[in-house]
DNA sequence: TGACAATGTTACCGATCCGTAACATTTACT
DNA sequence: AGTAAATGTTACGGATCGGTAACATTGTCA
């Protein structure tokens, strides 16, 4: 009822689409094989004859979610060609959408990290995922004249996994609707200032908090 | 067994102890009141005689994660009087701190937000509590000379709830261990730049990208 | 010591959830 | 039409979990 609007496919991509979208909903722990089967406009058996289990299922969903995101980022390369600069622009807006529009995959791949220290298969996956498209956006980063791409890279990351947590808890009238503004001035402001500037800023910074925390011990 | 290492109070105690532990590493809905019981060297029924139910214990815990919170406030007031700068620093490096370190009641709260769209009491006090930091947090920038404190404070958040996120997933070895100095970079970044600049590059930005985006629809 | 409160132990109930078995029904293809 | 595969339905098993009942044990204080 919840999911399978379009035109009703074979079952597979029924259930497929429905456990994305509970697994985004209510997490992966959240929801259970007989709610998405029924979501699904199916049955838990035919459910279980598809995907041998919960965790295969699991897999499967995090599969298609990785193929939805190398889609994504094709689209950026292709839509701005050898720009890197404004690939980059893309990307903080794409990510934007992401993060407030219902059906983002991105939410399922912080689903897996719900996963937290069980032998998951979908915890190594979803790991490498990260690892490639952080080295992916590090390169970007390089070509669109970044100095310090690794900490930029860092920075967004860490905005674009809060945000998802923010818009899930706090909704359309958290903090997570500021993010394109947010990410875009880290991103102006690691364009246009020199790296020796920002290290010399910082370890000042750095130094007076030192100084502070060993002055009241 | 793995809380309640000091010298073991009353039960109440340690139950609170071991479930805010718990809580932290499972989440809430992944540790059952069986294993809290255990954890604390106690059992189910005293549990259940102290806390009528585990919504209550859950209650509880928030209860004091956030006199923590308030005692964590108030020692960063105290701790650099009268110098806002300062204690925005300090807040940085104490969040920073509150990220990386163990026991954190940070994850506490959180951890409260997986009660996704269920009508848990917790929900309401988590949010009233998330309110008032960030008001606290956008007076304090305020009178540390940051005109758009409201934009800084939401990075801040998004910064804090995303290493909180990341750090949980990605260990030490993820971008949550750079939360420090990039949290610094972009507080100096609000201290140092003229609101008009920040808004008239966003502008200038934002406008790019819908040029960009129009030309290809 | 005695009495009462706090705590511990065991067993159980009902609900939920993952997964399976057996059988009925529909769909697809020749 | 007819046959086989895919799908649907019902029921069940085993495990876990939140919560309770009954009884045993320990601690506390007069």
């Amino acid at each position: 009822m919840t999911a399978a609007v379009k035109c009703a496919p074979r079952p597979r991509e029924r259930i497929i689409d429905a456990a994305r979208d509970l697994f985004r909903k209510h997490g992966i722990k959240g929801i259970g094989v007989d709610a998405i089967a029924e979501a699904a406009e199916s049955n838990k058996m035919t459910l279980y004859r598809h995907f041998g289990s919960k965790d295969d299922l699991v897999f499967v969903c995090l599969q298609e979610a990785a193929a939805e995101a190398e889609a994504f980022w094709n689209d950026i390369k292709t839509t701005n060609p050898d720009d890197p600069k404004a690939q980059l622009s893309d990307w903080v807006h794409r990510a934007g959408d992401f993060i407030t529009i219902e059906h983002c995959n991105c939410e399922l791949l912080d689903a897996a990290a719900q996963l937290v220290e069980s032998d998951h298969p979908a915890r190594r996956f979803v790991e490498e995922l990260r690892a490639l498209y952080m080295k992916r956006l590090v390169e970007l980063c390089r070509e669109a004249g970044v100095a310090d791409a690794e900490l930029l890279v860092d920075a967004l990351s860490l905005l674009v996994e809060g945000a998802r947590c923010n818009w899930r808890s706090a909704g359309p009238k958290g903090a997570a609707t500021r993010f394109v503004p947010i990410a875009q001035m880290i991103v102006a402001d690691f364009m246009h200032h020199a790296t020796s500037k920002i290290v010399d800023r910082l370890d000042k910074a750095e130094a007076e908090s030192v100084v502070k925390k060993a002055a009241h011990p």
